[in-house]
DNA sequence: TTGTATTTCATACTTAGGTGTGATGGTATT
DNA sequence: AATACCATCACACCTAAGTATGAAATACAA
């Protein structure tokens, strides 16, 4: 739109430029070999409008181009349900969930309580807990219902 | 460094013009006004000039900044994506499961908390507790974990 | 129309789950 | 010996999950 708006103050100030030189023709004109001094001085004049208008419709070609690239990392193939399910081990270190972890998670993927774990195990339900906690952490979930399902779905349990 | 040689190069045609403008001179003087028709020229002529030495001048100042967000996506296939699951529907009507039951079970399978499942479906929490309840009821289960494991085991969900 | 099942919402209450912080002892690794 | 990690336990605190009970609207069949 503004491009508009340069071309029209280009076409007045051109306009205006002629009527002046008209109204100069007459003065100057009398004086031989004035003409070539003063058509030099359009030609700088006019040459001078052309790279100020230049810059002003070349300015907002400073683009920022922001190029996003989705880089898909890894694919993990689905297993068959009959055949013997082969744990993502290196998934499960690449977490670094460790053993006890693992225990848990297959007990919590059961759908024993965090009590009846602990029972399990021989051990408090603090630890169970702590155990949940890190596991949730190390699988990026909030709750045992997440981590089931995102376990299942990397392979790491069954 | 080019910089010089541009302007070399547009001195170089301004003289030439000038020269051709004294020679047109003689020539076009004598047919009366037609004075402002070759100054009009000469200006659409320079201004064009001036355009593309401001072009070529300020190329360089035309920075085109490309950032480039690199998102890494890590991919997964879940395992149900081969194989067809098919519901066990005889075991659902058989339990005396409702729709609403099992769209709620998919979404408590899916480890979304009861808050999540009301917002999900436009429904209170209340009536999300209520139909989990029942649920659990039916499956003759005591926890949600319980009864994603029960129903996955009899196939009611993939 | 009446009965039955479904779906919905509600209050009040209890229990389980989850967070944050911190501490201790064991076991490898450096 | 120092460091890092794992496993264990503990307390306080808060939120989510689940129970019990009741009730109203809808839909569908007897």
């Amino acid at each position: 739109m503004f491009k508009f708006k340069h071309i029209i103050i280009y076409g007045c100030c051109l306009a205006l430029l002629l009527l002046l030189l008209q109204w100069a023709e007459y003065k100057l004109l009398i004086i031989d070999h004035a003409t070539e001094v003063y058509i030099t001085l359009i030609a700088i004049l006019f040459t001078m409008l052309g790279i100020w208008l230049a810059a002003k419709l070349m300015k907002p070609k400073t683009e920022i181009r922001t190029e996003t690239v989705v880089v898909e990392k890894e694919v993990y193939i689905s297993r068959s349900e009959n055949e013997s399910f082969i744990p993502n081990n290196g998934m499960i270190e690449r977490l670094g969930i460790s053993e006890r972890e693992l225990e848990v998670l297959h007990l919590v993927a059961a759908g024993y309580s965090n009590q009846e774990i602990a029972e399990k195990l021989f051990l408090s339900l603090h630890t169970i807990k702590t155990h949940t906690s890190r596991l949730f952490e190390k699988l990026d979930v909030k709750r045992r219902t997440q981590a089931i399902e995102k376990a299942k779905r990397l392979n790491i349990i069954a």
